[in-house]
Parts: structure tokens; sequence; C-alpha cells
RNA sequence: CGGGGCGUAGCGCAGUUGGCUAGCGCGCUUGGUUUGGGACCAAGAAGCCGGUGGUUCAAAUCCACCCGCCCCGACCA
């Protein structure tokens, strides 16, 4: 391919709208542009990194095993209705009114329309096990679009999903798609961390992320230094020792104090002078549209992915303040469990231990001090209710454990039945015995795999592409490319290079010398082959790599041969 | 959805105490000189100053409403 045919616009200077550095880098280097928030533009060679990752895709999913389909963005929503997720889901669920006035929804992910079909092609055990996978846009109304294609409202999916006929099969279907997975981001040269994992709305049981340390990533992942547990922070059991006090009550009678405007854990903690680690904070739930109250200490955080897995329900959320009223008798803000009647209430472990606490008194303006447990009010029901810290130590062998930042860039799930029992997908065993299928489903973000790829590895020039997933492996750079002598001998080499398989692109642009060194460098092709004067005489070329910035003269017919 | 910021040529920006024909750099077109790390000279083209309404003799500039974009938070596979 020859530049001057091609459509690459880069910029000299940072897009005013652009903040992440993966985001800066594919618009300078003519990757991407942005149409609204949310969703982007592919030009040519952000096309071409696209490619290259789905080929590497592919040919793993296709090494396991898996099985190519391609189904329909745009879905009736009916099939949404009937698994529940039509309300679950919410706003983030894309719906418009087609022109017979019939409602439609596109596809923020496919286990619904996956699982209709298997439903109605499948039958027999005989056909089982089966895993399909699809590369196709996804549809979802993010509330906040952020950091270029990181976070977009259309975004490109792998999405596979395994059919199974028992637990034993689905271990196995899924065994295969995590190892392609730790293959496919290898091979795309992602430092990638797989991390246990909350399944969220998609439901199952055991789930694992693929994490990609950065400091844009939205999600936060522990990691053990010793034992090399990785869990996702939503995940992140806490260890029942690290809830362990030794505080003993003085004894002291229950009292309320006034405290006016501290609705907030810091603001009673500044008056009265009283650490967060004893206060106890209560929140109002609303969990199915049932008042519940949660209760963890002043400086934790409640992990509604946890306290949503214990209560078993399908929505959760905070109380509004007049619920709050109701269910309390107070305003928001100043909640506390005792005195509270008719709501149920789950304490996180943590509070066990605790003597002598502040907690909120259900009145405006005023907080309890010297609560006891027992004494002062009793929890029925203790769970592990709150997110991991950096103060907690690893859940598998104790040890100190680190809180990173991270890219979620694939996630994989056991989904058990919760599909196939309500869209009834059936098989017959031998015996002629109906069961629903087992499955999983396994999800990977193609372009946040370039973004996340770029996040990693950039310097003050620009992006550092690995050859697998580049654009063009090869860059020749004719410094004169009006010097007819230099420009034939640039075609030469670049007709030479693409006989041998290799991908180039020739920088035939009459720009100067200066201008093209910096563009190579910023859109970070792997090699760059420069073309000029200097070495013509000799027949020779510069090669130069992008990543060491190591430069060799060498014959045209050496390239190949060093840039494996 | 709450808080903050921004919107002037393709890109980056200045102009915003109301005042003449809206400017600078880059890019683009033409001609010339240059040619190994974002050259130079000359001549050009390119703007509903985000939109609507208002105040005024006069609005990019003041006021109101709306739209769009970015960041923080909430939310999120």
């Amino acid at each position: 391919m020859k530049w001057t045919k091609y459509l690459i616009p880069t910029l000299k200077e940072t897009p005013q709208d652009a903040e992440a550095k993966s985001h800066i880098l594919m618009m300078r280097a003519g990757l991407i542009r942005r149409l609204s928030a949310g969703a982007y533009s592919y030009l040519p060679l952000g096309v071409r990194v696209l490619e290259k990752i789905t080929g590497i895709i592919r040919q793993e999913m296709n090494k396991q095993g898996a099985v190519e389909v391609l189904l329909p963005a745009l879905q009736p929503p009916e099939i949404w209705k009937q698994t529940g997720r039509y309300d679950i889901l919410g706003d983030v669920l894309i719906k418009f009114i087609d022109r017979s006035k019939r409602e439609c929804v596109l596809g923020p992910t496919h286990e619904e329309v996956i699982t209709s079909l298997v439903a109605n092609e499948i039958r027999s055990y005989k056909q089982l096990p089966i895993t399909l996978y699809q590369i196709q846009t996804k549809f979802r109304d993010e509330p906040r679009p952020r950091f270029g294609v990181l976070r977009s409202k259309e975004f490109i999916m792998k999405d596979a999903y395994s059919f199974d006929r028992d637990i034993a099969g689905l271990d196995e279907s899924y065994k295969k798609m995590y190892d392609a997975y730790c293959a496919i981001f290898s091979r795309c040269g992602l430092d990638c961390i797989p991390v246990e994992a909350d399944a969220g709305f998609m439901g199952g049981d055991v789930s694992h992320e693929f994490m990609v340390p950065s400091d844009v990533g939205e999600d936060a992942i522990i990691i053990c230094a010793a034992c090399k547990y990785a869990a996702s922070k939503e995940a992140a059991a806490v260890k029942s020792e690290n809830n362990e006090q030794t505080a003993k009550a003085k004894g002291e009678p229950i009292k309320e104090v006034k405290t006016p405007d501290t609705s907030t854990i810091e603001k009673v903690s500044k008056l009265l002078k009283c650490p967060p680690e004893q206060m106890v904070k209560t929140l109002i739930y609303k969990a199915d549209g049932n008042h519940i109250a949660a209760l963890v200490r002043g400086d934790h955080d409640v992990n509604e992915a946890k306290l949503k897995r214990f209560l078993k329900c399908e929505i959760l959320e905070l109380a509004d303040p007049k619920s709050i009223q109701d269910a309390t008798g107070g305003p928001i803000g100043f909640s506390g469990p005792v005195g509270l009647k008719n709501v149920r209430m789950i304490a996180d472990n943590s509070i066990m231990g605790m003597a002598d606490f502040v907690t909120g008194a259900n009145k405006k303006d005023m907080h309890l001090i010297n609560v006891n447990l027992d004494r002062d009010f009793k929890v029925q029901e203790w769970a592990d209710i709150r997110y991991i810290t950096e103060k907690d130590t690893c859940p598998k062998c104790g040890g100190p454990i680190q809180l990173k930042f991270a890219i979620e860039v694939g996630h994989t799930f056991k989904l058990g039945t919760k599909y196939s029992k309500v869209l009834n997908a059936v098989y017959l065993d031998e015996k002629g015995a109906e069961h629903p299928m087992i499955m999983g489903c396994y999800g990977i973000g193609v372009n946040r795999i370039a973004a996340a790829y770029i996040e990693q590895n950039n310097d003050k020039d620009g992006i550092i592409w690995p050859s697998p997933i580049a654009p063009f492996k090869v860059a020749v750079v004719v410094v004169n490319a009006a010097d007819k002598d230099l420009m034939a001998f640039a075609e030469e080499v670049y007709k030479d290079l693409q006989d041998k398989g290799i991908e180039v692109l020739l920088d035939d642009r009459e720009d100067r010398a200066g201008i093209k060194f910096k563009d190579a460098d910023l859109i970070g092709f792997p090699y760059q082959v420069i073309v000029s004067d200097r070495h013509i005489k000799d027949r020779k070329v510069e090669l130069k790599n992008r990543r060491t910035g190591e430069r060799s003269i060498i014959s045209k017919d050496e390239i190949p041969a060093k840039i494996q």
C-alpha cells in the first residue's frame, strides 16, 4: 500500500477532547475519529489493527473447536422480557419503535438470541457439546462513554457461547475458552491478568475477568504478590481474620448526641473526634422493592455485588430520601440500627468485634454514642458485604495484597441453565429424557484490546506496535520522494517485501524527511526501512526498530531475516 | 443524573470591559527555493464565532433558553 493512495490523517497536535493516552494516540495516528459521544469511525489504519486482532481471535477460537456465526444486532424485545433482562438492563438497552410501530432493541450481548437459536436447532445429545461465537457490533447506552474507544456506546465484541450436557462438560468447554483467551491476549502483546470476578447481570457462579493494568482502568483488582491470587475488587472475599477486633465495651450507657449537619461519616467523625473505624454506617437499600438495612464499619464501603448475591435479589438500589424516612423514621444520613423495626438488617462481619461505636439515631441531626451489639440492637444476619481494602490480607494465603486499576478486555462466565431453562434450550439424552443445556459465555472487547495495548505501549513519539497487531509491519520511508532514483529504489524494496508476504506501507509523500519520520514513529510501525541518498550508491537501506531505536545499514535482501 | 470545564476555518488557539472588513500558528491550493527529525518566501481558498430568542444605534463579546463535547462523581458485562 502506498501512503498517497491511502487515508492516514495524522495530527500534529493533541485533540482538545482527548485525555487518555490511547485516545490521543489513536486520534493523532489517524486510526479513529469521533462521530458523537461513544461512537467512533475507524479509518484504514484502525481497521487494519482491528482485523489483525480479530484474525488472532478467530484462529484461537477455531483452534478450540468453536464455530463462527453472525447474529442480528436488531432484536425483538420479547426474548429480553422472557429472561427478565429487559428490566434489569433498563436504559442501557437501546430501544426504538419501527415503522410498523413495533418496539425493537439493539443487542448489548447475545445470550437471548443464541439460546433461542440453539433451542430451535439443537435437540440431541449427539450435537453437544458445541461452542458458537461471533464478532459483531454491540450497543449499550452507557451513562458515560469515556476515554475514546475504551468505553463507547457502540463497540465490537467477540462473544462465544458454549452448550453442554452437564457441569463436567461445561468445565471442559470453559477451560478451552479460558486457554484461548490467555493465548489471544498474549499474542496481542498485552500484559493481561485473569482474575476471579463477579458475574453481575449475566448470572452464574464462576466468572473470570481478563484485566490489563492501567491508570485509566475503570475496574479495580487485587493482587497477592505471594501466592499470585488475583480477583476483581467486586468479587474478592474478605478473610474473616481481617474482621477480628479485640474491642471491649466500657459499659457506658448509650447516649444521644446532637450532631447538626453531619450526614456524612467524615463530618460526624470530625465533629465527635471519633475515627471512622469506630462508627457503623447504616445504608438503606431497596431490594426488589423491599427495604433492607446494610451495616458496615464507617471506613468500609458496601459491596453491592456481594449484598445482591447474599440477598439473591434482582434489583438492588439505594433507597430514596423519602422511603428512608418511611423506613427509619429519620432523614437520610442519620440512619442507625438501634430501634430499627420492620427492616431486614444485614451486618458486615467486621462489625462483630466492635464496641462502643457511633451510629445514626434515626432522628435529624442526632447520633448515638456508646452503642453496643446485643445490648442495644440485635443482628440476625451476618455476611461479608463490604469491599476488600488494601489493609486486608489475601483471601487465599493471608499475605499482603495490592490494589490496582485495570481495563477489562475479556470476561468469561459459567452460566449454567439460567438462559436455557427460560428459553427452552433442551436436549434429549440417550434414554429420551429432556434436560436443559448447560451454558457458558465468553466475551472479548476487540477495540478495547487495541486501546489497552496502546495504554501499555507508547512513548513520547507515539505508539509502539508489536508485529502481530500492527497496521503494517514495515514502513518504507523515502527521504526524498521527488528524487527519481531514490523513489525507483524504494519501489523496488517495497515490491520485494510485498512479494515476500510482508505487510508494508510505502511512504511516497513528497514531504520532508522529518515529517515522514515523525509520522512513522507516531503510528508506530514496528520497523522503518529508510531509503536515502546516503546509502543508495551501495544499494543499501537503513532499518530502524521502533521499540529499541536500533538502526542498521543492510541490503534489501537482508530485511526479511532482520524483522522476524 | 449531580458537579466542573469547553464550543471562533480541517486541527490547535487568541479575540469576550459591546465598536470598523474576525485574527494567529499548523494544514490545504498555486509558484519558487529547500530536502535525514514536524523548512522558507510569495500569492490564494477556506468562518451562519454551536443554535434560537432577547437587550442595543451596534453582539463572537451582554442576558435567557437549548444543543453538543470533555473531565470528576453516580452508574456500568
